[in-house]
DNA sequence: CATGTGTGCTTCGAGTTCGAAGCATCTGCG
DNA sequence: CGCAGATGCTTCGAACTCGAAGCACACATG
């Protein structure tokens, strides 16, 4: 077994490396955002997760507020905020769904776009400088990878007590 | 250099593989963060910086407040909020340094070792789960090695302006 | 077409976060 | 000594965050 693991006091410790690996990628991503966030805000005066709103409407028509939340890691009450923030700055949109009341569909403005127009290339440069730079591109393709099925691993886990909106199966 | 590099509209952007890792990279670290939060939360009442706090202490005899800050990515005016927090519930004890009357001497406590006793198999029990389990152990190895990097690069990024508090650099 | 249950979003209150400004101490230097 | 600037930390105000509770609409069932 490669699981040679510590017991100490009854607490089985996963080994070193592991807990090492685990403290690097959350500072990393710490500090990572933390620049991130100074960028944005300096550039366009807008915050990470409002960056994050607006690339995830982007590309796309029109969203739910759900479906904007399952995008953004995020709750739900913080989305009402931000997206409000949002309206007030002029960036989105919001109205009621013509086929459900209780809908808010959110879309991007021309000012919005324009808005990450002027952020993208500084945030990009940013990435570069912080992530791309650090490390070989073969390692950074590995990396993402390897996020990518941690990030679906994790989305797959059972919550612990209450059942997190799973996508509205199909009406009907 | 493989980076062959779209040029759109003045902005260059990195490959797709790229913004993949950095998005992964992001949204996999939030998730299990909240997760390890809610953990923390439920076992031991307290936060996921409060326990980063405590675990920088559990090992040493007592830390000022500015190399606390230096371990944790964390402001300064929060790390004084979270400490007073911490005392309140007597996990950590703060007194003047006898040596430096402005420097702030924070030490944990029998209870705040005990806490930390409480929560970190679970702790580890969450990790495991959402992040060791996700992928092979040598994968593993390779991202906490790609993480240190990453991370040692960005601390030692320059500030945009005014000098972030670097270690004090023996008088000079 | 009533009435119960589920769903989509917002409101609310309490707690947390940050940077700027403030306070006290320390250090170098004439 | 005296005092200017640096340093360590806290206070302050405003903004942000979250979960719980609330509101309104949707859909099923009889």
């Amino acid at each position: 077994m490669t699981g040679a693991e510590l017991d100490l006091g009854g607490v089985r410790l996963p080994e070193p490396r592991q807990l090492e690996a685990y403290f690097a990628l959350t500072e990393a991503v710490s500090l990572l955002q933390h620049h991130v966030e100074q960028q944005l805000r300096a550039e366009g005066g807008i915050s990470n997760i409002q960056f994050q709103i607006l690339m995830a409407l982007n590309g796309v028509e029109r969203l739910t507020m759900t479906e904007l939340a399952d995008g953004v890691v995020y709750s739900r009450s913080g989305l009402t905020y931000q997206a409000a923030q949002l309206e007030k700055a002029g960036l989105v949109t919001r109205r009621p769904s013509p086929e459900d009341e209780r809908a808010t569909l959110v879309a991007i403005t021309d000012r919005g776009r324009e808005t990450v127009g002027k952020v993208l290339p500084g945030h990009i440069e940013v990435t570069r400088r912080l992530l791309y730079e650090a490390i070989p591109a073969a390692d950074l393709d590995r990396l993402g990878d390897t996020m990518a099925r941690v990030r679906d691993h994790i989305r797959e886990e059972p919550p612990r007590s209450a059942a997190p909106r799973r996508k509205p199966a199909p009406k009907r």
